[in-house]
DNA sequence: TCTGGGGTCCTAGGACCC
DNA sequence: TCTGGGGTCCTAGGACCC
């Protein structure tokens, strides 16, 4: 064997504080400020900046939780924008796919790359390397962990954003268990809240003693998926990266409204224009949908106004992706489902059984489907080139009270060239 | 007053058939 | 009429992820 080792590694890496870092960007006088982002709606808080994090504020809290620390602290706020986050992670992924053609856009602001062509050695440099050229090309800090399995390259990164080099690699380490000692066993991955409290009962509270548990009694107990991890951490890997994205299943639009809803008018504007969004979205990616879900609610938080949540699902005749048809199925739906005397608070359409649209003309296929197909497909055109919703329905509204609060939003575009950050070339 | 949204996968249980 | 078991398929709900 030559002296150059060359084992499976995979590097995780992970945006700091993605949205925050993506604000940041264009706004840098809060560079060094304690930052946090907002979930839809401005609800809960879904990115923090390091400085928010040490003030005590934490992930998912609701933000008026959280409204004393924020304005004791002078903490900037932000609404999202998920265009612009959107934007920037292309950016990001395009740059880390110079690295290696080999890579799964894991999220919005992490991807799996394959290192393994790289010899153990030089992974450590290479992982600098990715870091300094995403920060200098994007703007956007990030960590890198490196190890055998993603499991694994998920702790190791878990390690890295606490290091000043943003940079852990776990190869080449012949003992691990010191370093997996010191992960609880809630920040494995794919360990949650209800995993951790039964481990905990079973007296595993680190990484290691998963590692070292028995698979059968891990299976026996739990499933496939948690011997699966077991497994990982002991560097077997079982979770292939998957380089091709994979046509999705299902298609979810929902939205809590910013506020509360009581008359069916309302209700179904909110309902149509989830459709469109939805069916728009499934277009652009050459998907029909086989049966479609409508859901609505009221508030599970306020009290005295009694709960009430109810859904129904309807399949459609044939596979679609026509808006009006969907849009007619969702009323029926919704005329269904709706109950008089409620503040509903949220409602959302979901398309389930989506496949691809092969185009063929089937038994039931007329002229008038072939009009239909040309219309939504001038209608995704225009409002593509114009902007969303420049072409609709009636039954969509005008009015749109029931639209998300935004108190907070940037307003960055990032389609507006003048607003664009200057990038230091190399 | 104010508590996000969009996904995937697994399992248990019921319906149905032989 | 009563009795039994095993297989498959589907669905709802739960758990997890970011």
């Amino acid at each position: 064997m030559s002296s150059i080792q060359r084992t499976r590694k995979l590097a995780l890496v992970d945006c700091n504080s993605f949205y925050v870092s993506c604000e940041r960007l264009f706004n840098p006088k809060i560079r060094r400020k304690p930052v946090v982002v907002l979930s839809n709606n401005d609800g809960c808080i879904i990115s923090r900046s390091n400085e928010a994090k040490a003030l005590g504020i934490k992930m998912g809290e609701p933000y008026f939780k959280a409204k004393d620390i924020i304005i004791k602290n002078k903490v900037e706020v932000f609404s999202s924008n998920y265009s612009l986050y959107g934007d920037l992670s292309r950016r990001v992924m395009r740059t880390l796919k110079r690295f290696n053609s080999e890579m799964e856009v894991y999220s919005i602001d992490e991807a799996f790359l394959d290192l393994s062509n790289f010899p153990d050695q030089d992974v450590e440099k290479i992982g600098k390397e990715i870091r300094e050229t995403v920060l200098q090309w994007t703007g956007i800090p990030t960590s890198v962990g490196i190890a055998k399995t993603k499991t694994l390259s998920k702790i190791a990164n878990h390690i890295a954003k606490k290091k000043i080099s943003g940079i852990t690699s776990l190869i080449g380490i012949e003992n691990i268990d010191p370093i997996l000692e010191k992960i609880n066993i809630n920040d494995v991955w794919g360990v949650g809240k209800q995993l951790t409290k039964f481990y905990q009962k079973n007296g595993i509270y680190n990484a290691k003693q998963l590692k070292n548990k028995s698979n059968t009694w891990i299976k026996k107990s739990s499933n496939v998926l948690s011997s699966r991890t077991a497994m990982e951490l002991r560097g077997i890997p079982c979770i292939g990266l998957e380089t091709t994205t994979a046509k999705r299943k299902s298609c979810v639009v929902s939205r809590s409204f910013g506020k509360r809803i009581e008359k069916f008018q309302e209700l179904k504007e909110a309902v149509v224009n989830y459709c469109l969004n939805a069916s728009e979205k499934i277009r652009s990616e050459s998907l029909v949908a086989k049966a479609i879900t409508v859901f609505i609610r009221t508030s599970p938080f306020q009290r005295g106004f009694g709960y009430y949540s109810n859904s129904n699902a309807v399949d459609f005749p044939i596979a679609t992706n026509n808006s009006i048809e969907i849009v007619k199925t969702a009323v029926s739906i919704l005329d269904n489902i709706f109950k008089n005397g409620y503040q509903y608070q949220k409602a959302g359409v979901m398309l389930t059984g989506l496949c691809n649209d092969d185009g063929k003309k089937n038994l039931f296929s007329s002229e008038k489907d072939e009009i239909i197909n040309n219309l939504m497909r001038s209608i995704d055109n225009t409002n593509y080139r114009y902007g969303r919703s420049t072409l609709s329905l009636a039954s969509a509204g005008v009015q749109k009270k029931w639209n998300m609060k935004r108190e907070y939003s940037s307003k960055i575009d990032t389609a507006d060239f003048y607003s664009l950050p200057k990038i230091k070339a190399i």
